[in-house]
RNA sequence: GGAGACAUGGCAGAGUGGUAAUGCAGCGGACUCGAAAUCCGCCGAACCGAUGUAGAAUCGGCGCCGGGGUUCGAAUCCCCGUGUCUCCUCCA
């Protein structure tokens, strides 16, 4: 939620902004008109209500003076303000209804360092890295061996990805993982989980169903209702899209202590998505699917820390990724390709060499205060004793499908085995997947 | 899933139709060499509007879990929710 009255205050700039941010020129304007008249509503009910007050007073006066005449006439006379009033809040709750919708539906403003432009060819690249020694692996835009297999070929030929039977049981974009496959799923993620400790996050363990609240306050309701999967008969409950969610909500609704600041947190959850839009895209593989897993993290600063606490939170995504020794670059995203809550956002992308470039495998974002607004996460700043919004940061570190899908394919063998990543030897506990261990 | 009780400021806790007691804590002051004790004063957070301004301040609205209703007037009466606790039921 941005704040109105800034909006009201920096008409211009605001309205560019939001224009780079791919809103219809116009909107803002029509949200401003309804905010001035809902403004001169609340206006003309409060005179009114003043008056009641002072009147009902004075007809409180009267009757303990026994004077019941006067009370009389005061008592009809206030029942036509009464009338006038009950008239001004109804079409003042309208019109709040509307201008609070128009302003829940605007994404957040980007931060002046993120490049203009419409889509993702702004985006620009900040870094790229790969290990000094590949040990055979293919590098980032070398020539790719021949025998190469793309992850869901390979992962069918040892028969640890079953992506027929997931059809089978629950539609398109849903699979199985067996035997080994299941064992490298998990590997990963506890790697993840164990890394983002050391880093100092806290590890939860969170509800993956969440209240149309929650997914208000983070940013994907009202507008984007129909990429979420809701379930009950009323579909009163949402089934998360990531951890984001489920994490940022924890502290709705709070206080916070300053000393709590910065407060890092981290949870492994699987994210469903309807990927309404996508129809066609990625059709084969662990690319896109309707259920994946995610390890998820998430930060609660001060605003004067939080794009310190953005550079960190990139780095801690990297740091998996150096880790695996999986070749990837850095993106900065363009004001029109960034996701609705977001003033900053860092991609990070992983080379998958058969298809000959890099695939984002996460999105480390600083939405400022933007969902704090919504979801009403403060605390109370020592200095001036009054409350402020936190700034709430979210970044997946990472995207456990893919990295599975990218070891697949950068840690392949000629001989159709896979080659455990180092660091993932301790966790699954054997250096190769081979047709021989793969149950 | 069934039954009952409860929901008021940072905390405790009154208030059953006339516009939120009181205590503790907190803040400011007096007394004191200083502190404690004592005394005096202020004090519900957030939010909204107006004047004003970049620090506020002043006035008003709002405000007793949330949302409706009755009334000139609702913490109080009525309706619908939510949460907490206790008991029963059920279960991993």
């Amino acid at each position: 939620m941005l704040d109105i009255k800034y909006l009201r205050n920096n008409r211009d700039e605001a309205n560019q902004r939001l224009i780079d941010r791919n809103v219809e020129d116009g909107v803002l304007d029509k949200l401003l008109a309804d905010d001035e008249k809902r403004r001169s509503l609340i206006r003309k009910a409060e005179q009114l209500k003043a008056k009641r007050n002072q009147v009902s007073d004075q007809i409180g006066a009267a009757k303990r003076a026994k004077d019941n005449s006067a009370a009389q006439k005061a008592i009809s006379d206030m029942q036509t303000v009464a009338g006038q009033i009950k008239d001004l809040d109804k079409q003042l709750s309208a019109i709040e209804e509307s201008v609070h919708t128009q302003a829940a539906h605007l994404p957040n403003l980007a931060d002046p360092r993120v490049p203009v432009g419409p889509d993702d060819s702004y985006n620009v690249e900040q870094r790229k890295w790969q290990p000094t020694d590949l040990q055979g692996r293919p590098a980032a835009f070398s020539k790719t061996p021949t025998w190469l297999k793309a992850h869901f070929e390979i992962g069918e030929d040892l028969g640890i990805l079953d992506f027929q039977r997931g059809v089978k049981v629950s539609g398109a974009r849903f699979l199985y993982y067996v035997g080994a496959g299941a064992r490298l799923e998990r590997a990963v993620y506890n790697f993840m989980l164990d890394e983002h400790r050391r880093e100092g996050y806290t590890e939860l363990l969170t509800p993956y169903m969440v209240t149309n609240e929650s997914m208000y306050a983070t940013g994907q309701f009202p507008k984007f209702v129909d990429d979420a999967y809701e379930v009950g008969k009323n579909q009163s409950m949402t089934m998360i899209p990531t951890a984001e969610v489920a994490l940022v909500n924890w502290r709705r609704d709070e206080v916070l202590d300053e000393s709590e600041l910065p407060l890092y947190i981290t949870a492994l959850s699987p994210a469903f998505r309807q990927e309404a839009g996508a129809a066609g895209k990625d059709t084969r593989g662990l690319i896109r699917l309707h259920q994946f897993n995610k390890v998820e993290m998430v930060k609660f600063t001060k605003p004067e820390d939080s794009y310190n606490e953005l550079e960190k939170m990139t780095v801690d995504a990297e740091n998996i990724l150096q880790k695996l020794e999986l070749p990837y670059h850095v993106i900065r995203l363009s004001t029109g390709d960034m996701g609705f809550g977001s003033a900053m956002t860092y991609d990070l992308e992983v080379w998958f060499p058969t298809q000959d470039k890099y695939r984002e495998i996460s999105s480390v974002s600083n939405d400022e205060d933007f969902q704090a607004r919504r979801g009403h996460i403060q605390y109370r700043d020592s200095k001036t004793g009054k409350l402020r919004f936190v700034h709430t940061l979210n970044g997946s570190g990472l995207a456990v499908g893919r990295t599975v899908a990218a070891i697949l394919e950068n840690y392949q063998n000629e001989d159709g085995t896979i080659t455990i990543p180092e660091v993932l030897r301790p966790y699954f506990g054997e250096d190769k997947i081979s047709k021989e261990n793969a149950r």
